[in-house]
DNA sequence: ATGGCTTGAGTGTCAAGA
């Protein structure tokens, strides 16, 4: 079984890209974050000639995530609890008996922004539906664009990131609240290349001189990461023409 | 240095992203 998620930076301009990965890769499932499509206009046909079916969770112009599966999506969940916001950011969805988890998490803007704060709340409120769905299914992944580099190693320049939105403390502590629920970053059960990154600036030469995060996350629980056999960050689609600023993260499983 | 790209909205130029 293969998991993916990808940060595409709108559906409609990803499309040729996104259908072109799905034909080379053939993942079971791929997660999106960013359609920034109402779901009437997700571009659902193409992904079922292709061989996808598509849940969906959009709003028009931001956020908006997807899930697509080569088998149905049951039990569609597309609101965090306790949480009341506008922003499609969450689809919840159960695919060959595995929970799979698809988040959007906001961006925060700068630790000063009210944004901050609202990501924060909006990790809080994260962290408890987990539990909540950790309770009652054992095979579960948590996968998605956090906006949250874990470590040093996961940013280009610590230094200058060192309490900057994206790499401070207080948003760090919530990523490790959400592992400790008994999730695993199944990147590091891997070796993997220094200076690995899952974002770079569309700006300044970025990709280019991989000024980057790792900012896109695959969590899985314990049951599920017994099986785990690799975990990769695909770079090709950065270099393509008009490429999404993120990478796909790519998960295998036994 | 608040800029530097990209997208969507809407047809001006700005918000939002990370």
């Amino acid at each position: 079984m293969i998991i993916a998620t990808w940060n595409v930076n709108s559906i409609r301009v990803r499309l040729p890209q996104v259908l072109d990965w799905l034909a080379q890769h053939k993942p079971d499932i791929l997660c999106l974050q960013e359609t920034k499509v109402i779901d009437s206009d997700f571009p659902q046909a193409d992904f079922a000639a292709f061989g996808y079916q598509a849940a969906l969770n959009g709003q028009k112009t931001y956020n908006g995530v997807a899930i697509l599966s080569r088998t149905a999506a049951s039990a569609l969940q597309t609101e965090l609890p306790m949480l009341d916001t506008e922003q499609r950011r969450l689809l919840a969805a159960t695919i060959n008996g595995t929970r799979v988890v698809n988040v959007y998490v906001p961006n925060g803007e700068s630790v000063e922004s009210d944004k901050y704060q609202f990501k924060l709340k909006w990790l809080r409120a994260l962290r408890s539906y987990l539990a909540q769905e950790l309770a009652t299914h054992r095979q579960l992944v948590l996968l998605g664009d956090f906006n949250i580099a874990p470590e040093p190693r996961d940013v280009y320049d610590p230094k200058t990131w060192e309490g900057h939105v994206l790499f401070s403390e207080p948003e760090r502590a919530a990523l490790r609240g959400l592992a400790e629920t008994g999730l695993v970053d199944v990147f590091r059960a891997f070796p993997q290349p220094d200076a690995s990154y899952t974002w770079w600036d569309y700006r300044q030469g970025g990709f280019r001189r991989n000024h980057g995060l790792r900012i896109d996350h695959i969590l899985v629980s314990a049951p599920l990461a017994a099986y785990c056999r690799r975990c990769i960050i695909d770079k090709e689609p950065r270099g393509l023409e008009r490429p999404s600023d993120h990478a796909p993260v790519v998960a295998t499983f036994d």
